[in-house]
DNA sequence: AACGATTTTGGACGACTGTCGAGTTCTTCT
DNA sequence: AGAAGAACTCGACAGTCGTCCAAAATCGTT
């Protein structure tokens, strides 16, 4: 016979899981600004209400702190790219809403979208990270793949390259702008808008049979 | 008037120049196994036939030794593309050596590769790497360019795409690449095979009305 | 109010970091 | 051979790191 959920319990757990989310998010804020070569435990403490000796007390050593860290990142991320969805009726609406979205978030998040950069570059090192990167890699690739999907069908076509191809060519371009973006390169933003019209066109062609 | 440079100096400074590229190449020993944010100067000179000490004789601080293997790696890179650049006489050649050379890289050179990956992620945070890492970027650039106008004419069109978003999608599809072969994919270099060749494709459409 | 459990603090630990300099070894030239 | 300078060693330094833990503070229940 299981032992039975009490209500006691689970607001327990409850209370425990919302602190190791408060945790994290000091953690992202700090990891962000610092990045992770230079982010240490007392920092982190420092970005937040607590002291350092309090991240052992919710995770058991670094490594579970920054994969929780990772793991609440693609939460972020997923919604960010969610909200850039956007529901167009043509494909000029679509490929102009979703290029400014992406500009948007460029310039806005940049911090955030450095440090995805970085942890992805430590999971070529660390194995630890891999699993975790990978699967947010998915993620990502599975958001550009609607977004070109739909695009090719209000073109009124196919899209000509393979969900992993596309999605690795957007990452390159959008990785490319960060670097220049923080680098303070004014003409970033614009790059990058006319970039993935362009790569949007040639992913998914005109048909012109049609 | 000047002073003449005798022989006995430039003599010197070769050897000078001689012992930073020794200790650089074991420090770019060191930090393609271990990564930018593990690698100590202790554990550099461990790698090398010195005592960490020296390393402050050849080199300010770590900054500069770390700059410096960054320069350094481009020397290194920049050959390994020269070598890449086929003297093909048909498209189906270039293409198909073009391929092949990037797969023999990305399995024979990973570590270095994930090494330029990380040091690039530290280019976002540190401003100081950033001249360095636009600068290789740039390289590289040339490098794509110069096989995709090639391709593009032996095709009998023009590339369809600028330099800079054609270097992008190449280095996504690459960076794409190692993750997954370091993460024991055997499929990683087979995919970056039909990846590489469709995307020449694609940058390079064939002159239908040739 | 008082108790036990949970949560938080902050100091201590050993290990490691980059940096420096005094001393030793090796080269080179007269 | 011997002096002068360059090249190198290695211990010391002041910090910082992740980790741990005993004590203090806070909380929930009675």
């Amino acid at each position: 016979m299981m032992t039975p959920t009490t209500g006691i319990d689970t607001a327990r757990v409850d209370k425990f899981e919302a602190r190791r989310r408060e945790l994290a998010d000091a953690a992202l804020q700090t990891l962000s600004e610092l990045g992770y070569a230079r982010t240490s435990l007392r920092e982190i403490a420092q970005n937040s209400p607590f002291s350092h000796g309090v991240l052992h007390y919710y995770f058991r050593d670094k490594v579970e702190l920054i994969t929780y860290c990772v793991r609440r990142y693609k939460a972020v991320c997923v919604r960010r790219y969610d909200e850039i969805v956007a529901e167009a009726t043509t494909a000029e609406e679509l490929s102009a809403g979703f290029a400014e979205a992406i500009v948007t978030t460029l310039v806005a998040d940049a911090t955030m979208h450095r440090l995805w950069y970085d942890l992805r570059s430590q999971a070529l090192f660390e194995e630890s990270f891999r699993a975790d990167v990978l699967e947010i890699d998915n993620t990502l690739q599975r958001m550009i793949w609607r977004v070109v999907s739909r695009y090719a069908e209000l073109v009124g076509t196919g899209p000509s390259t393979p969900a992993a191809t596309t999605y690795v060519m957007f990452d390159g371009l959008f990785q490319r702008a960060l670097l220049l973006h923080l680098s303070g390169a004014e003409t970033a933003a614009d790059e990058l808008r006319t970039g993935v019209r362009h790569l949007l066109e040639l992913v998914a062609p005109p048909d012109l049979n049609r």
